[in-house]
DNA sequence: TTGTATGCGTTATCAA
DNA sequence: TTGATAACGCATACAA
């Protein structure tokens, strides 16, 4: 409610003076006028406008992420990892759900630019030959000539830094881990039809069942990345024997629900199929579930990180490199060795 | 880059013309001019600066949402409800995660204050005897002096409207429910200790017990709101036997916690004992687990269409009333009859 | 229908 | 060490 004007009348000073105490500029002042001004604003209850200092310095401590859905624990643990450090150093940070559209997308990243954000984190992957990324890109070209950083979180080629991890690689190292474990015959479920995200995993998938003399016995079969999908999958797979020896979906709740589906039908996990996932969220762990642990909080972090600790200025000047996170495989109950 | 000033100048007319077409203003402008002013802004890539025009117009189209942990997928569903109604209206959402500190939710409603935000939405509960509780209070007074709307989504004595469910009664039905199926014996799993929900689940929980005259066979165990917690409490009980007939948790995460403990230990689950719990989250739905749905979604949303439709200069004199959403019993597979 | 002038709350430049 | 004053980008009351 009151200004800095009103500020610095009660305090018998003027606005610059008072700006300086206020500011915690380096600027020196008397040691009294300080204490004088700084008593004031408190007994005023002086509240800044972010919104004024935002404008004048031509960009807002305001860090945008746009996610699919931050229902889906997925993006909240990104969305986690984003806000401590912008919190932490005084951002705030703008949620977007964007449902998979990328043209939602586009008018959300004109939005956080209307706001002057600092940056916006695109933290989903998008459609191969989505025909509308171009758009998104020149959109995102925009923003970065204008001091506002871009960056991904999923391999896509929107013209920005990423910061991700190695997906298909996630994929290969799980499976190896199953084929070493002595598994043959292994289902694979895919993810929703369309993304990146989806191919990068069953590629790695694949990749590996191939680097074993396995082609054969690898089985991919239509998916998602919920609960149901990978039970309505399962259910599929237990319809049509043989059994494979393992089931890796392509992320932990899909994987959640294989297990569900086959314990239901009271297939043995691990003693008669092992199941396996991608992601290690809090699910996994707790129904034990061996997985690949992708560093999705540390992604956020880091792309908040790297928007704060890069002026504005040199955002158009950011080479759109990938920066790849290391994932880690998690062993844990659902898998077995089996007899050579 | 390009503001309104440019596109004025290009465009051969005022700033206030080219701000009366290009921000939609009722004013009468000539086709003509329209037209002219719309092409130079769309070629010069005109973005509006909603910084200057929240400055100008004294309060932002900001949405400020505090949630204890974004992660925690009773936050996020709220999160998104608000988000949905947020976004569609032009609105965006900032997120805050609080980790249930009081302080830490001052510290940001000064925050969401200092970029005028239009409102704020407190989402957790807060604690039993909070010693720092007034001096929110005093922080929410001061926001809607100054045209800030706040709204909290849980009972709590902050100064501000209330859309919430009725917790306890949410307790009372799914007991009741319980009971009716002929449970005597049941164990109600506590929420973490301190708190108000938790507090408000387990007084909905004995109240039913005590009304159905089973006061003696009420039997509240420590837990938690998550998986491990519920699972460890569980655990504690198989430990000391007779089981009950049932165990209710005070959230779903904790219930199904409880529900994995049973399995495990190859206790049949409707069968030897009945399990249920309270949100209806996504995980309950699959895993069949009988509980009562809370709004959550819907809080979030009304809370939000309410910030959003109420006059900022009215924040002040909105009555701090409680809005009750309604709240409803889902039977699903982990509960069952018990033979008279 | 269009333009002029003023103010929103800050910061920064330049004097004093 | 302090103070005018000019932006920042926009909306609006008031004129024309």
């Amino acid at each position: 409610m009151s200004s800095l004007a009103e500020v610095a009348r009660v305090a018998g000073v003027s606005v610059s003076t008072a700006s300086r105490v206020l500011a915690g500029s380096s600027h020196p002042i008397s040691a009294k006028t300080r204490a004088k001004v700084m008593a004031v604003a408190d007994e005023l209850g002086y509240s800044p406008s972010a919104l004024a200092r935002a404008l004048v310095s031509r960009s807002s401590r305001l860090l945008g992420v746009l996610v699919s859905d931050i229902v889906n624990p997925y993006f909240s643990v990104i969305a986690r990892g984003v806000d401590d450090v912008a919190s932490r150093a005084g951002y705030v940070t703008m949620l977007c759900n964007v449902d998979r559209r990328t043209t939602t997308e586009i008018t959300r990243l004109r939005t956080m630019r209307d706001y002057r954000a600092a940056g916006v984190i695109f933290a989903g992957s998008g459609y191969v030959d989505d025909p509308r990324e171009p758009d998104l890109a020149e959109a995102v070209g925009e923003a970065r000539a204008q001091g506002i950083h871009a960056v991904s979180l999923a391999a896509r080629g929107i013209g920005c830094p990423v910061i991700a991890a190695d997906a298909q690689a996630a994929a290969y190292e799980i499976t190896d881990y199953l084929v070493s474990l002595g598994h043959r015959r292994i289902a694979f479920i895919e993810g929703p039809e369309g993304m990146v995200a989806t191919r990068q995993r069953r590629d790695g998938f694949l990749a590996c069942m191939r680097d074993a003399g396995l082609a054969e016995s690898a089985h991919c079969r239509p998916g998602g990345f919920d609960y149901e999908a990978g039970h309505a999958a399962t259910l599929r797979l237990i319809a049509r024997p043989p059994l494979p020896d393992a089931v890796i979906a392509a992320n932990d709740e899909a994987a959640v629900g294989a297990l569900n589906a086959l314990r239901q039908a009271r297939i043995d996990v691990p003693g008669e199929v092992s199941v396996a996932g991608i992601d290690d969220l809090r699910v996994a762990r707790f129904v034990g579930l061996t997985t690949v642990s992708l560093p999705l909080y540390e992604m956020g972090a880091m792309a908040a990180r790297h928007i704060i600790d890069t002026p504005p200025e040199t955002a158009a000047a950011v080479p759109a490199e990938t920066t790849t996170l290391s994932h880690r495989l998690i062993p844990r109950e659902t898998t077995a060795r089996r007899p050579g």
